[in-house]
RNA sequence: GGAGGAAUGGCAGAGUGGUCGAAUGCGGCAGUCUUGAAAACUGUUGAGGGUCACACCUCCGGGGGUUCGAAUCCCUCUUCCUCCGCCA
């Protein structure tokens, strides 16, 4: 949720950063105005009959002490007329609160100078690229099929179990798995984040802290038993730790980790680039979050790339880095990179990793601030990015380490998979 | 699941109808003293709205009610604790 404040200073400038999400935001921004000066009217109007009210009640009180208990009655009835008011205003209030809320949920985050405008994926910016794709044998396979002849995933098994999308991992492909989760999170560490284990199951107020909610409510399983809804990432229980609550600036950053399954409903989506590990309703990541001051945010966020280049070229594994334009940015980020790994078989880029500066889009919602050195408070900045998500990183190897042999590991995982072929 | 008890500022903890945004202690911050630190002493120290700044308003787990007036009384929800039951 945009700041306010920053909406009555810059509604200009905001609205003309947001077009390069293709998003004409002027009647929606007019609209924010209007309904905060209403508000802050209404607001005025109603504490000044509370103030009469509170300054009555203290003279019935006196005049009751002092046994003028008849001057007393007199001011009570005064008091009738003032309450209707300040209740009937109180309802206004309240109803405009919610109007303002609404509007201001529509409205997403202003993109940082440096992304490009465009509509979709093609008008992303690649400003990175790495690593050597492999030349595979003729007819080298997608992992699906490799998956099958080396008896690692079985979909359809997880199709008797729940539906489409829930992949039963076995035998050496289950070892992979938990190896590269184990792995992420050494890695993690190691550089300074924190690991957490966090409930999977998140309440309303935690998806509507992190965006989710009221944005992608389609696209997360909902339990209307307990009404909770399972995570679709590892950020929403992570960063809702933080929510209303004031750091000092001593505490900053604050890196976390961890790793969780992830739940997506990915309404919508079918066809051949689901096909596999492409795109799952349920799959692990390791994610990391963090939060900053205002000042150093952008310093973390390339921090955070590079921490993930680092994983992905142990992994000796093609990828490139994407700057997404203003059409393929989400709705709660102000500057996102995607790193994207080559995937030999198919052909084609695997999105493994986003990693995003939220600014205060998060922390406002959240209500996660800190006090500067100045004693002052004001919004953290929050970030995250997944290092990594794990099966289209999986697809990755599986597709780019086929040999005649078998599926060869990489060298970095074999301390934590004990194996180094997958046959 | 059954029976009781509780929820107050960063923490502990007082407050059972008005002068309470809230005693006191700890912690934090600033200062005095000290070569420096500690100790001691002094001052200061919740959040939000509003204002140029004041004033003023709201918040004592959430919501509702009684009352001229609620942290305090009533209803309700949630959470936590104790005991019993069940259980990975």
């Amino acid at each position: 949720m945009l700041v306010l404040q920053a909406i009555r200073e810059n509604k200009e400038a905001i609205s003309t950063a947001l077009k390069k999400r293709n998003l004409d935001a002027d009647s929606l921004l007019s609209q924010v105005l209007q309904l905060d000066e209403k508000r802050r009217s209404l607001q005025t109007a109603m504490d000044g009959t509370l103030a009469q009210l509170n300054s009555l009640s203290k003279e019935i009180g006196t005049l009751y002490k002092t046994g003028k208990a008849q001057e007393a009655n007199l001011l009570k009835e005064k008091t009738t007329r003032l309450k209707e008011d300040s209740k009937s205003m109180g309802e206004e209030l309240n109803a405009v609160v919610l109007q303002l809320e609404e509007v201001l949920y529509l409205i997403p985050n202003v993109p940082n100078e440096l992304v490009p405008a465009g509509s979709s994926e093609e008008d992303n910016e690649e400003v990175f690229r790495e690593g050597d794709v492999p030349k595979l044998l003729k007819g080298a396979l997608p992992h699906w099929e490799l998956a099958k002849k080396y008896d690692i995933i079985d979909f359809e098994l997880g199709v008797k179990i729940t539906g489409a999308g829930f992949p039963v991992y076995k035998g050496k492909g289950a070892k992979l798995q938990r190896a590269l989760i184990t792995y992420f999170l050494d890695r993690n560490t190691a550089a300074g984040y924190t690991e957490m284990q966090v409930p999977h199951l998140v309440n309303a107020a935690s998806g509507f802290g992190t965006g989710q909610l009221p944005d992608k409510e389609g696209q997360m399983y909902h339990v209307t038993a307990d009404d909770l809804y399972l995570i679709p990432t590892a950020e929403v229980p992570v960063t809702n730790i933080f929510r209303d609550t004031i750091l000092n600036h001593q505490d900053l950053p604050v890196c976390y980790t961890g790793y969780t399954p992830c739940f997506r409903r990915e309404a919508g989506s079918y066809g051949a680039h689901v096909r596999g590990l492409n795109r799952l309703h349920q799959f692990d990541k390791v994610e990391i979050v963090r939060v900053e001051q205002p000042g150093n945010s952008y310093e973390a966020l390339t921090g955070m790339v590079e921490h993930v280049k680092g994983i992905l070229r142990e992994l000796e594994l093609p990828y490139r880095i994407l700057r997404l334009c203003g059409g393929d940015l989400g709705f709660t980020s102000a500057l996102t990179y995607d790193f994207e790994v080559f995937s030999t078989a198919q052909d084609r880029w695997l999105e493994i990793s986003s990693v995003s500066n939220f600014e205060t889009f998060q922390s406002n919602r959240l209500k996660l601030r800190f006090k500067d050195e100045n004693g002052k408070i004001q919004l953290a900045h929050t970030l995250n990015g997944s290092s990594l998500a794990l099966p289209r990183v999986l697809a990755g190897i599986l597709e780019n380490y086929q040999t005649e042999e078998g599926i060869r590991i990489p060298k970095v995982l074999v301390p934590y998979t004990g194996f180094d072929l997958i046959d």
